[in-house]
DNA sequence: GCTTGACCTCAAGCTTGCTTGAGGAATTAG
DNA sequence: CTAATTCCTCAAGCAAGCTTGAGGTCAAGC
């Protein structure tokens, strides 16, 4: 969390190292690594076995976080990116896609959410919670209903 | 899966072995084991150390799961019945007390996704992400101004 | 009275998404 | 050149929320 030393840029102009990045993206080192061993994104190494990244790797970081703020599992995102011709990083247009796929997700999480509220709203007071009777007991018209795609994203 | 050969309780009326808590509720024995342990949901034993319940704890564990899918994690669930005098089951009283509790942070959740949401229409085919522009990547104002409690419900 | 099936108690394992630590090598500021 | 950083590679740990397995007891049906 301290300033660093020297600018924020290795000697080499294109070349970031796993500390460059770290700091320019906001992501523990350790993080960097761990997405790198799950196919997240890639590195290639200087002649001292260090890391060293182009500057694409900050904005695959940033579909990362942003995929993963809509709830989207790493590996989901591992094979969005990875479905990319090249598995390069995203345009514009590959961004326009996975967003809007991501969308679709979002929406439905928050729709379920919307209803589960709903139905709270409703029976707060009533107190019943009776197996058949009860919307918030039978989780059926939630989670049976939409399979169980469901339960992973909302649980 | 298979239909219970004896009647869904046991033998004398008012208690319920913890297969009969499992059918009813629909909760894995193995799941009434672990809320015990972590003291959502209580028993007595029977001569042979089997365990027993009262017809109480269908109730608790259908709130329990309700809380669940409105994304309270356990310990909270386990403090919101134990701060109830005696810890008692709930009973309507109760449960509106409780459910209106949940749904405050249910309506925090559903609003930051949809806020996110709303972000992510806006920057769709944008494709710039960034850093000191874009809003999807600048979480501040959803992460970093409403406090960490957010990033824990919503990570 | 014997064979199932239901239960019991630990202990360990699983998944997701990382962090922490040990032990050592490379880089860089001065 | 030297000391302070940074980086490297495993291995292990953590949190939540359960499940699975081993080894053994209890209860119920025929």
């Amino acid at each position: 969390m301290k300033m660093p030393r020297r600018g924020s840029l290795s000697a080499t102009k294109q070349a970031l190292s796993v500390g460059d990045v770290a700091r320019r993206s906001g992501v523990a080192v350790s993080t960097l690594h761990f997405y790198e061993t799950k196919g997240l994104i890639q590195s290639w190494r200087n002649a001292g076995n260090q890391r060293r990244y182009t500057r694409d790797v900050l904005r695959r970081v940033a579909v990362i976080k942003i995929a993963q703020r809509t709830g989207v599992p790493l590996t989901e995102i591992r094979e969005a990116l990875a479905a990319l011709p090249d598995s390069r990083t995203p345009t514009a247009a590959d961004w326009r896609r996975l967003s809007q796929r991501w969308r679709v997700a979002l929406d439905t999480r928050i729709a379920h959410l919307t209803q589960l509220r709903d139905q709270l709203d409703g029976c707060i007071g009533c107190g019943c919670l009776s197996l058949s009777q009860c919307p918030l007991r039978n989780p059926g018209d939630v989670l049976g209903g939409d399979g169980e795609g469901a339960q992973r994203l909302e649980r």
